[in-house]
DNA sequence: TAATATAGTTAGCCACCCCTAACTTTTCAA
DNA sequence: TTGAAAAGTTAGGGGTGGCTAACTATATTA
């Protein structure tokens, strides 16, 4: 037999794909070293994390070579991206915090949102740019609320 | 030294204390079984992590006793069963996922939430109870929203 | 083209967290 | 009160995933 075909990813594993994909987007190629860096580990752990996917063929991998990912690592990863972007758009552009902050805090919670969540989630912030065009803006009514409730150690409870 | 005093929790031993807050709050005493069937492990990995979290002074722990918080304890207890309350009325109440899927979902996400995120969070979820009594309610357009938007396969492309 | 710098791999280690199997302690009831 | 059942612990093992140190392969450039 082959190597191990599916089986689900880790939450390690799916971000390696994730920072695959982000480094081919941009046309260049993925070296271990650039995985390396964006995910903030050694290229040891990259060989690793390689090796795993490369057995569940979600990359195309040889040692020393470059990294692309297969049509099934692209879906996957794809998809991973696009949780990703849409907390990040949650946590930033609607509730408002800091983009690094929504990015880790979207980073390490893109992995547990299974598919209703992430639809309805999504569906939310299509909703939200609608009552833009309504005049209503959502976002800015929360935000406003935000200000006025900020600052009074009102929601500083649940750290 | 004794024994090390504070240290950060894993997610696992976050989920230990939010556990044993639960069942102590019902005013029964937390017993190692009750901890197990709660968390779906084996007794013997509560073991583990009763010894770990007595390390870090979270729990008061003695072989083959009961269980309790100490009050370093009850207060991340109570944070994290914050943050576990609020994202599941954000993603059942609000989102309107099942119950099951938004405490699943809310259980594994819990713990990458930020004060700065959980605090934006918790006042959006009062600021949406605010636009009920405005005659507004947000919830009801977005699930009119969603209702409509729905069955069209418009969102299932990042399950 | 040969020497060196850079990139990548391997080996071995550690931490976390779960498990089963076997053992010990506690509880409870005959 | 004693012995079986229930609860809890210990020992040992497995998977994941990170690290460093040492080694190998590739690239560069003098």
């Amino acid at each position: 037999m082959a190597a191990s075909v599916a089986g689900k990813l880790s939450a390690s594993l799916e971000d390696y794909l994730e920072a695959i994909y982000n480094l081919t987007e941009g046309q260049e190629v993925a070296r271990s070293k650039d995985i390396a860096e964006a995910m903030k580990v050694s290229c040891a752990s990259v060989t690793g994390a390689l090796k795993a996917l490369s057995e569940k063929s979600m990359v195309h991998y040889k040692p020393y070579g470059y990294v692309t990912l297969t049509v099934k690592g692209q879906q996957i990863a794809r998809r991973v991206a696009g949780r990703h972007e849409i907390l990040t758009r949650f946590f930033g552009g609607f509730l408002g915090a800091e983009t690094a902050t929504a990015q880790h805090a979207a980073c390490r919670a893109e992995h547990t949102l299974g598919p209703e969540i992430t639809a309805r989630l999504m569906a939310f912030m299509e909703f939200v740019s609608k009552t833009q065009d309504d005049g209503q803006d959502i976002t800015k009514q929360f935000q406003h609320y935000w200000k006025i409730a900020d600052g009074k150690d009102k929601h500083k409870n649940l750290g």
